[in-house]
DNA sequence: CGTGTTGGTCAACGCTTGTTGGCAAGCGTA
DNA sequence: TACGCTTGCCAACAAGCGTTGACCAACACG
């Protein structure tokens, strides 16, 4: 028994563990394509049904095999979210936007995201009912979201306090239009999307206190 | 067996059922009090944990009573659910609001709401994992927050897209700070909020397109 | 060729879940 | 007092859950 699969796995050891499409120093193993095909799974299932309905039994059927092998490479249910939660959110292409472009940039970016990994409804669906589920979220929030708005917010102090409210309307309107599909939310065109909330974003981000 | 608890209940159906606070035209059975008691733990329940986690064992021994009883006053899981998720946003306080002022009372109005009554969250919590209580804040939405939008919005044909646009900042909001319970959201004074949010409010209420 | 390691299945475990039906005690009314 | 409805508990059911360990086939390497 290797060291992989520990009790209680931090989310980016595991996912940086076994990455069957980065290139890294282990030589790649027979069992790499089994891996990806149940992070993948679990990917699904854990957006597509939140925590306690995301079961290892179901996953492992979308992935084709045996429930025990979840177990073997992931430790327990809890250590394949961690590994299924590993995300980046690309917020390295926003470092170079000027302020005042910042809040259309930084609202369309976080749809286009969103519209293409699904492991970010897969974050906010465990988060709300799972603590492991909600403490990722704020560590994502804290490690990826944070550095961004720090960059180019006026009074670097503030900064966390800005980021919680761009936050608050950026996952709002994630919530409303990808998880609860409220129908106008859902009927909203992305660049309309963009247009009504980039001001609000812009005005969190550097405006004065109101 | 009587009519109550029938197989798939409408939520305000059954809260409008049996409610021992109210003095209803029926006369009072001596089950009233343990009616309440499910429906005050349920609320607690599902606000804490969400719909799997809430388990009916769970609801039960917090009443006091056997979860055979949940049962029969409720027919199933479902159907108590629906009964603990009857809501009253009090809409209806908003409505001779002035609409210069609609922002900042429209926000400080769910605030108080989402701090006084746990059902709020608890119907955010199960939205989110589970389609029958998507499909309950959906109808609240409609039918509770639609019409006060509709009131003061410039362009009745305009109502359902900005009232979506309001929904995404409070829902958001509310997200963070009593659901994720991200720091910088939780450490804001309310007054705080209010100061932050309702200009955004206001411009999604009333502003001409961006 | 033989041997150890890896990838995988299978059957079962202990437990929890929603749900059901039977039965006893309490109450209201005739 | 006697009867019927109501309230409640108890025991059990079938199903599903996460998890475990035994076992087999295929590969890698001396």
């Amino acid at each position: 028994m290797a060291d992989r699969a520990a009790s209680v796995p931090s989310p980016d050891a595991v996912a940086a563990d076994r990455a069957p499409t980065v290139a890294s120093g282990a030589r790649p193993r027979r069992s790499d394509a089994t891996r990806a095909a149940i992070l993948a799974a679990a990917r699904e299932r854990f957006a597509a049904d939140g925590y306690e309905r995301a079961t290892i039994r179901a996953i492992a059927r979308d992935a084709g095999i045996d429930p025990s092998m979840v177990m073997r490479y992931y430790g327990n249910k809890e250590g394949l979210f961690a590994a299924a939660s590993a995300i980046d959110l690309r917020a390295e292409q926003l470092e170079a936007v000027p302020r005042e472009e910042m809040g259309a940039r930084l609202v369309r970016h976080f749809l286009e995201r969103w519209e293409h990994d699904e492991t970010l409804t897969g974050m906010l669906r465990v988060g709300v009912t799972n603590e492991a589920g909600a403490e990722r979220m704020r560590e994502v929030f804290r490690d990826q979201m944070g550095p961004v708005i720090a960059g180019v917010c006026p009074a670097p102090e503030e900064a966390p306090k800005r980021a919680a409210l761009i936050a608050s309307q950026i996952l709002g309107m994630a919530l409303c239009r990808y998880v609860l599909h409220l129908p106008p939310a859902v009927d909203l065109e992305r660049d309309e999307v963009v247009a009504w909330l980039a001001p609000t974003v812009q005005r969190y981000l550097a405006d004065a206190h109101p």
